[in-house]
DNA sequence: AGCAAACACTTTAGACTTAAAGTAACTGCT
DNA sequence: AGCAGTTACTTTAAGTCTAAAGTGTTTGCT
């Protein structure tokens, strides 16, 4: 169980596991190929995003998350949401709002901060994307049958959950 | 077959994963825990790479491709491993020159092309990092054990391969 | 040979990101 | 009540990324 084979002949898989060579380790090789994977269905989901409706990942991520929270959101939830430091979520909200896709309303009860909503126009907006959205993702992981996804989405949640800094903070 | 139940009753998951309602389509759940996998992993490498060796991710990928290719690598090549544009390229190469880890030479048949290689200070502030990097991966992804950890690689390969647009030129 | 197309790289403009510092408001301890 | 510390958001500087346009070189067709 010392050295590995020098296997790997011919994957012809390029990307960033061009990264590991053979004598790598294997967790080092499983890390460089979930990125790999999670970069190129990222591209191709922005390159469509950019081409069939002029907008980013990020806004769409930031719609989305507005769009299941009707009641607002505050911005430092969102930023968490969205795995962002706060000044993207500034940046983002002025833009957003400047188009009339969000509003900000001040909350209630802080007079720091802000409950995030989506508007009427930002809603239709969504909408329209989201299905698209679903739809490139089905036929993206479409070669994958769906006891491969169901097996995949549980190893990934394991990774989730195991992870050791799981961004602290969050069980207060 | 139309309403799933309103399960996922307090997963605790937060980031990227809060964004599937419970009525999304299984794709679109798995590729929005992949993305928070690799965002979250790829959040952690970030900020030790910058806290312990004062650099970035991107320009540690660069550094690890022209590593494992001594003879030397076109901007062209490595635009294509790492999966960015050109213009990527060229930035990080003037920095990497400029702090003396990188050095373009020109390609002896193309005067249009660089070849890129490692100064011997470049490959001796990568060797510093990678022994600290693999440690790192090795350390995130260790709540799975071995047999998962392979589980998951297979998947991965599987779905990198099948995936539609596989950035086609990579065949050649 | 000559010219069009493809190619290798650079440049530009614009978007997004972080970390860190700044401002304002709230909270809790004494 | 009053001050320290925390929290919510904004601002700034610097890095990375893309897409698209620009420059020069090579290739391939006729």
């Amino acid at each position: 169980m010392k050295s590995l084979p020098k296997a790997t002949p011919a994957t012809s898989l390029g990307g960033h596991e061009l990264r590991a060579a053979e004598t790598d380790h294997a967790s080092l090789r499983l890390w460089l190929r979930l990125l790999a994977c999670s970069t190129q269905i990222e591209t191709q989901i922005r390159k469509r995003l950019r081409a069939q409706f002029g907008t980013t990942l990020p806004r769409f991520d930031y719609l989305a998350q507005l769009y299941r929270h009707p009641e607002g959101l505050r911005m430092n939830a969102l930023s968490h949401c969205l795995m962002v430091t706060g000044g993207s979520i500034t940046g983002l909200t002025d833009q957003l709002e400047k188009e009339g896709h969000v509003q900000r309303t001040h909350a209630p009860d802080d007079r720091r901060a802000f409950l995030l909503r989506l508007t009427p126009a930002g809603r239709a907006a969504f909408e329209r994307m989201a299905a698209a959205h679903e739809g490139w993702v089905v036929e993206l992981l479409g070669g994958l049958s769906a006891a491969e996804r169901r097996s995949l989405h549980g190893l990934l949640g394991r990774l989730r959950t195991t992870m050791p800094t799981h961004t602290e903070p969050e069980t207060r």
